[in-house]
RNA sequence: GUCCCAGUAGCUCAGCUGGAUAGAGCAACAGCCUUCUAAGCUGUGGGUCGCAGGUUCGAAUCCUGCCUGGGACGCCA
């Protein structure tokens, strides 16, 4: 039993009142829930129903009050114009309660992806930089979003498209080839080529030729040019490395790590493809499609020196995995900053005939700021991820040798919850947001954070742990306002993926695993589980199923929930 | 200049597909561990929902204009 069942349920019971005035589909939409706890469980406005009949809301609601009748609801009462329902507290929290167990972590499931591809490029760092608080936003909300969209039925397809091409490894070769220093890469190979990055765009300030250097470094690479490949290719391999130990303690991995390098060879049939469209257009030496009809700048295809472009690759990328994949969607979790590209290489597709171009989507983010301002790796003012993360894991460490020292593999609980603490602020808040950087804030582990969800989670395992034996035979159901201020919302779960998935929004997730944290705390507090008596079966299985919703929610987030903490 | 995103409590943010008395967390102050993990719970104070109009029985929510902050706007990605 969900939400969605007793909305229905009440929905049904109220169209059958109105002699066919509104539809069952009207009224269910028209149902909401009540603001404040003593209002009840569901409420329907007779607002609309009082234009209908032209009659006041406040007698519509009594009238209408007094006829619905179901046994699923204690009592049906008008509260001025609103008709209010409660649920009967014991039917209710007995059904969601066994449900939830019956199910365990398949409790809010959906099958109406029906096992349809959707492609999700993510994370996407820039070989030879250090991953950087910016990529983290995609990698968290792109693998939140992977397990999202399978828990609704969808096959996501987990793809790192690496910044691994483009102008900037023409900087880098430069840079390099003026004043690396080979040793010094292999020591400390990503810092020593961000320090090198940085010169380079320091020294260009006033030698204009370096770029030129660089741009004519990059077609060479693109020529297959075996000086520049083979550094290109020990740059990537270092990078690769480094990368691998942060997804390690993200705990996020990858079904293709096809980049932009992969779909050099690939390019020149999309380019074709253009011209036979007759799309392409020469506009001051470069090869552009004009989108002035939609009232867009012209997306660029090829440079005046015949090299390619970001967007060539992008549309290049976009019709290999239509190919290879069949996508019923397609998402690219990338920064707000990049809509205008996205936006065009979605109409360029679109010109070119592919239908399919409607299943794109852009799920743009908000940036991390530092001072109010986007960071920027050319200036060399990034904050690294791994540096932030191994201080979460350290600060966790010592939370734990305080509150908890007798407890069994300290290292990878700290973990869990040192890294739970920084995906978790990362995904509690809408995307689209811009965030200032803040340790402090990252590194909180009370109030609405991960920890506090997990923390939750633990202290519900503990119970379990120390109950006798627990079969969840005897489940009664619970009658009293705390439990059903958990049950309530135990079964709002599904309703809220379904959500998520809609908005392509994991805070929604977050939100609610803050709000079931809260509630279950106060039934802590209040409520002694391990009291014998007959309602002791199915304040477990309350106990139970909490445990398996916050857990099952977390995972979702991509954040591990230990037993014990 | 054009376009996109945002503006809600001292701070960080929910609420935005219109509905009842605008909510959390942090910070401040006051309580609660001989009883299931105090990373917790309870209480107090704190708001012209950026501003001005409009639509509506009803607007933080929708529309228009303006202000403020951030971003994008052709050879970076």
């Amino acid at each position: 039993m969900s939400v969605v069942d007793v909305v229905k349920t009440y929905a049904e019971e109220i169209t059958l009142q109105l002699n066919g005035l509104l539809n069952l589909e009207d009224v269910v939409n028209l149902i909401e829930k009540p603001k404040f706890e003593e209002q009840g469980d569901l409420a329907f406005p007779c607002f609309t129903l009082a234009k209908k009949l032209r009659n006041a809301p406040n007698k519509i609601a009594m009238e209408l009050a007094r006829k619905v009748d179901h046994p699923v609801f204690e009592k049906v009462v008008a509260d001025g114009p609103y008709i209010n329902a409660f649920l009967n507290k014991e039917m209710v929290s007995k059904h969601v309660l066994t449900s939830i167990l019956e199910k365990g972590e398949s409790y809010g499931s959906m099958k109406f992806g029906r096992g349809g591809n959707i492609t999700i490029d993510f994370s996407s760092p820039n070989i030879a930089k250090p991953f950087s608080m910016g990529h983290l936003r995609s990698t968290v909300i792109g693998n939140s979003l992977a397990n999202i969209v399978e828990k609704c039925g969808y096959d996501p397809i987990r793809i790192n498209h690496l910044g691994d091409w483009g102008t900037q490894f023409g900087k880098l070769i430069v840079a390099y080839k003026l004043w690396g220093d080979e040793e010094l890469v292999k020591e400390a190979p990503i810092q020593e080529l961000l320090k090198l990055y940085v010169q380079f765009h320091k020294e260009a300030e006033n030698d204009s030729s370096l770029e030129d250097d660089a741009r004519a470094w990059f077609k060479k690479l693109e020529d297959g040019n075996e000086e520049a490949l083979s550094l290109w290719k020990w740059f990537r391999d270092e990078s690769l490395k480094e990368f691998a130990k942060i997804y390690d303690l993200l705990g996020v991995h990858f079904d293709s790590y096809h980049g932009e390098a992969f779909y050099n060879d690939k390019m020149d049939q999309v380019v074709s493809l253009l011209q036979e469209s007759n799309l392409l257009q020469v506009s001051d030496g470069a090869e552009v499609v004009d989108l002035t009809e939609h009232d867009l700048a012209p997306c660029l295809i090829k440079k005046s020196d015949g090299a390619t472009l970001y967007a060539t690759r992008d549309l290049t990328a976009a019709i290999y995995r239509q190919e290879k994949y069949e996508f019923e969607k397609s998402y690219y979790v990338v920064g707000h900053e990049q809509s205008l590209h996205f936006a065009q290489i979605f109409l360029v597709l679109q010109k070119l005939g592919y239908n399919w171009a409607k299943q794109l989507v852009h799920i743009p983010f908000g940036f991390i700021l530092k001072d109010g301002k986007k960071m920027s790796t050319r200036k060399g003012k990034v904050v690294l991820l791994e540096e932030v993360i191994q201080e979460a894991i350290q600060l966790a460490e010592k939370s734990i040798a305080d509150k908890n020292p007798s407890l069994q593999n300290k290292a990878a609980v700290a973990e869990a919850v040192g890294v739970g603490a920084i995906i978790f602020h990362d995904l509690k808040n809408d995307r689209q947001n811009n965030i200032e950087f803040s340790l402090g804030d990252m590194l909180k582990f009370e109030g609405a954070t991960g920890p506090y969800v997990q923390y939750t989670h633990a202290r519900a395992c503990s119970i379990l742990r120390k109950a006798n034996s627990f079969e969840a035979v005897a489940i009664t159901g619970l009658n009293d306002g705390y439990s059903w201020s958990v049950v309530k919302l135990l079964m709002e779960f599904q309703a809220v993926i379904e959500r998520s998935f809609e908005f392509h929004a994991p805070s929604q997730i977050a939100k609610y695993l803050i709000e079931l944290s809260q509630e279950f705390n106060k039934y802590y507090g209040n409520v002694k589980v391990l009291s014998d008596d007959e309602e002791l079966e199915s304040r477990l299985a309350l106990v139970k199923a909490t445990t398996i919703v916050l857990k099952e929610g977390l995972r979702l987030l991509g954040v591990k929930a230990p037993d014990e903490m």
